[in-house]
DNA sequence: TGTCCCTCAATGGTAGGACCATTGATGGTT
DNA sequence: AACCATCAATGGTCCTACCATTGAGGGACA
């Protein structure tokens, strides 16, 4: 009797652990839905509520869904925040994290823009420069914001490196707050400007796209440290 | 009655949570020893098994602890492995992975030299050329690469930013088994006088610091292109 | 008619007790 | 001395009942 693979079984918990992530990944509960309650799951999947509870947890710390009593258990999928959570355990307070994080993006983002430069295509130009287009028409502004995120990580998806375009996004949600400031007392004009520039320096080659995206974020941050957010936030 | 404070009661669950990585963190129970078992300590905070084990499952997905069945959950203190495991969803495939993480690393460390040389003091020097040293007497290969680790991660701690100290020994862990590699069939002495290179890189300033962590980097990534690992590993 | 509040069902959160599975130590056997 | 069965401790799973929170539906009141 030749036994046929592993002798390791997998435990319930995993098992389910790879249900629930993979049917999340293909698209079964999409984005904003919510999973079938816990207790109906176990029926479905013939285990106890425990380990549908703990498969959810993980889910959870992964950043995939949002777990609220009363409510479900919602998909969101956000691998960036997982990374984040770590990160404010690690700098507890507001100022000093914000400095770190800030200075991060002056060290990575240049980098990443120059890489973006490397491998860019007439398509992909094309495509980043719509992205920034779009946010020149935006009125609202939390949408702007999201568009100013959005034009940073169409960067990191041109430089073809995940590991990088995490670490970026990471970082850049942590200095959400701050970009709010900025829109408010420039308006989206300043950034669409500067968002051209850095499209042209990507195109012309990673030293333009370094310097362009540089000044980018060094005036961004300038304007932080002109008028510091309020003490208590 | 004025009622003292927010009215939100904390869930049990997060309570235990907050002891017990308080009492992890101030030392209580030290890095490679176990806590007490479950059912003690559920009898202890006054709460049910439940709760006490929701908390240690996310001491082990914020890297502080590791839980094996039959053993106990042992204190490891690795705030990294969260990131790392989010990468390793991001990109199963192997190749790929190191490919990337070896890209960010080459974009980010030169850059972390360069802000460690603006913040170096005398004294620093000193403590950053001692790590470096140490390794060159070090026998055990499995020991230099843990050396080697640590005088990277000593440069990261000079530069005082501990968002890029936790990405860049994220991306460092990925790259373990290939630091092995490379220790391998050249031993620690080219490690040894390229880490004294950037020693004295760093002493000069921000673009020798750079120009020094980049040679050093592109020197071990050449080594492990003419001597790709395994196909499978 | 419209607004507010109460009730209620659904969902996640916690409790307690029992049993299963894995691990390392213990001690006896060869 | 080496090997192996035994066993106690620990985490993993199950079941069932109940608590806490939320949103929706419906009735009372202005």
């Amino acid at each position: 009797m030749a036994r046929a693979l592993p002798q390791r079984r997998v435990s319930p918990a995993e098992a389910v652990l790879d249900v629930l992530s993979q049917r999340i990944e293909d698209g079964t509960w999409k984005v904003g839905s919510c999973l079938p309650a816990e207790r109906q799951m176990a029926h479905a999947l013939g285990v106890s509520r425990v380990v549908v509870r703990e498969a959810a947890k993980k889910l959870e710390q992964r950043g995939l869904v949002s777990i609220r009593q009363g409510i479900g258990v919602e998909v969101v999928n956000n691998p960036a925040l997982p990374v984040q959570r770590v990160i404010e355990r690690l700098l507890p307070e507001d100022r000093e994290r914000l400095r770190q994080a800030a200075e991060a993006r002056l060290l990575i983002e240049p980098e990443l823009a120059a890489a973006a430069a490397r491998r860019a295509t007439p398509a992909k130009l094309a495509r980043l420069r719509w992205v920034a287009t779009r946010l020149a028409t935006e009125r609202d502004r939390a949408k702007a914001v999201e568009g100013d995120i959005a034009f940073h990580e169409a960067i990191a998806e041109l430089a073809e490196n995940k590991v990088l375009a995490l670490m970026l996004r990471s970082v850049s949600e942590l200095g959400r707050l701050s970009r709010h400031v900025t829109m408010e007392r420039f308006g989206v004009a300043r950034a669409h400007a500067q968002h051209g520039a850095i499209v042209e320096g990507i195109a012309r080659g990673e030293e333009p796209a370094r310097r362009a995206m540089r000044d980018h974020l060094e005036a961004a941050l300038a304007d932080l440290e002109n008028r510091p957010p309020p003490p208590r936030g």
